[in-house]
DNA sequence: TAGTGGTCTAGACCACATG
DNA sequence: ATGTGGTCTAGACCACTAA
C-alpha cells in the first residue's frame, strides 16, 4: 500500500520573496508555488517532496513557516504527509471544496452567467419560525425573498432567503445585478461559518412550474444558516435545484 | 454587527499538563478543556475568551501551543477570531461536519442500528469505466459490491461499491458484521480524502423495487472516491438514499 | 493609543516508519 | 540507525480594531 517515489528536489523555482511590510505572508507565497508547480505538473502526482527542515533551509525560511505552507496544501487536499515517510503530492486531484460562495458566483466563474428574477421580496415581522431560524426575537422585521435562477432562459433552482434586521433594506435590484453573497460582502459582512442540509423530495406543483419540469419530479433540496465573523446569523436559505443540472461537490479531509 | 461582551477569565480549569512522554499532545489538552467547557456551558455563548499571551502565560505554556488548540476549535466552528477583537464563543451551536465515516456508523451512533443485506459481491475484472474510477489498468481484478441498507424492516439505502485489488478478499460475512469501512481500517487503511458528489435523480424501477418506494419518486445520490493516506483509492462508490430517511449536513469554515 | 490576533524566527526533542 | 513529520519553546515585529 505503500508507495514512494523517489525524493524530487525541485530547483530554485521559490523566486526572490517579498518581505516587504504589507506583503503577501511568506508561508502564503510558498504554498501558492508549490499549488501552481503541482497545477502545472512540475510537481508530478505522486512525487515525494523534500523534507520540511532541508527546503526550509533552501528557502530561507524557518521551518515552522515553510510548514505552515505545507499545511495549507494538505487541508486543501493536495498533499498528503506521514511521519517518518514523508510529503506526498496526492495521486488524484481532487475538485475544489464546497465554499461560502453563492450559486451566482457558481456559475458566473465556469462561464455560463445565470440570470435571476425576484419572485418576491417583501419585509415582515418574523413569526416564530423566522425568529428560530434567524436567533431573533419574534416580532422583528426580517426580509424574505422568493427568486428564480436560470442559465439562458432554462430554469436552474429556486431560492429562498430570509434575512434579518441589518440587511432588510437590500433591493431587489441589487440582487438581480449583484448576487445576495456579492451584496451583503460589499456591506460588510465577513462569512466564518455555515451550515448547510442536502436533500431530495418530490417538486410541488407550484415549484414544477416555475422551474418547467413534470410535478413529482424530483428536486435537489439544500437549506443552510450562514454566519458572520462575529456569530450572528446573516442568512436563512431554502432553496430546490433541478438535479440535472446542479449538484454538489464536497472534498473531505480527515483530520 | 459587532458583539464585545466583557473577557471572561475561566479559572485553573486548565488542571494539571500532562507532559510525561507519548501522553495526548499539550494542544489536545488544552482544546479538549475548552471544548468540555464550551459544551457544559462554563463558556458561555458568545464569551470572548482571554487573549492568547495572558492564556498562554497563565497556563504555563508557549504562545503557539496555545494558539494551536485554539485554531483546532475555530476549525471545528467552535470559535471565531478576528485580528485586534479577539476570541469569541460562537453563537450558535454547530453540527458535527460530514465527515470520513460510513453510514453503519452514523446511524450506529445515534442508536439506530441498521441491517446490511449483501445483493451482490463478486471480483472481476475491470472495465475501461471501473478502471478510470479505480485508477488502475484495465483488466485489473476488482471487488464488486451492492448492499441494501435497512433500519428496522425499512430499506433506506441502495449500495454500490467497487474496491480494487488489494482489498477483493473481503467477505459478504465481514460486511454484514463490520461494514465497509471499519473494514478497511482494520486492514490498516487510513483514510486523508474523499471526494464526494451529491445529487438527486428519478428511482429506476429495480431501485424502487428494492427501496420499497414508487418508481419515478425522488432519490438522494451521492458519488465518493476515498483515498488512503499514501493517496491511492481504496474505494468508488454510488449510493441512493430514500430522501425521507436521510440527509446530508455538512458544517462549512471560511478561510 | 492600546490591545488583539497574524506572522515569523532559530532552535530543540519526540514519535514513527523504514532499512 | 536513520530520516521523516509532530510537537514545543521563548521570544519578536506587524496589521487591524477600537476607544
Amino acid at each position: 500500500m505503500a508507495r514512494e517515489p523517489e525524493t524530487e528536489l525541485p530547483a530554485e523555482f521559490f523566486g526572490p520573496l517579498d518581505r516587504s511590510p504589507g506583503a503577501v505572508p511568506l508561508y502564503v507565497q510558498i504554498a501558492r508555488k508549490l499549488e501552481a508547480a503541482i497545477a502545472t505538473g512540475t510537481l508530478v502526482a505522486g512525487t515525494r517532496l523534500e523534507n520540511e527542515v532541508a527546503m526550509a533551509k533552501r528557502i530561507g525560511l524557518s521551518r515552522p513557516t515553510v510548514r505552515q505552507a505545507i499545511q495549507d496544501l494538505v487541508d486543501k487536499g493536495l498533499l498528503v504527509r506521514r511521519r517518518g515517510i514523508g510529503t506526498q503530492v496526492i495521486q488524484r486531484p481532487v475538485a475544489r471544496p464546497v465554499d461560502l460562495t453563492s450559486l451566482y458566483e457558481d456559475l458566473e466563474k465556469s462561464g455560463n452567467p445565470p440570470s435571476t428574477v425576484v419572485l418576491s421580496h417583501r419585509v415582515e415581522a418574523a413569526d416564530a419560525e423566522t425568529a428560530e431560524r434567524l436567533g431573533v426575537p419574534v416580532g422583528t422585521p426580517s426580509l424574505h425573498l422568493r427568486r428564480l435562477r436560470l442559465v439562458g432562459s432554462t430554469p436552474l433552482a429556486l431560492l429562498h432567503n430570509v434575512l434579518p434586521a441589518p440587511f432588510t433594506d437590500i433591493t431587489a435590484d441589487e440582487l438581480v445585478s449583484t448576487g445576495l453573497y456579492a451584496t451583503l460582502r460589499s456591506r460588510g459582512v465577513v462569512f466564518s461559518i455555515a451550515q448547510q442540509r442536502i436533500g431530495a423530495k418530490a417538486a410541488e406543483d407550484s415549484e414544477a412550474e416555475l422551474l418547467n419540469i413534470d410535478p413529482g419530479s424530483p428536486l435537489l433540496t439544500m437549506n443552510r444558516t450562514a454566519l458572520d465573523h462575529s456569530g450572528d446569523i446573516v442568512e436563512w436559505g431554502d432553496h430546490c435545484y433541478r438535479p440535472d443540472l446542479y449538484s454538489f461537490e464536497t472534498t473531505l479531509i480527515s483530520r
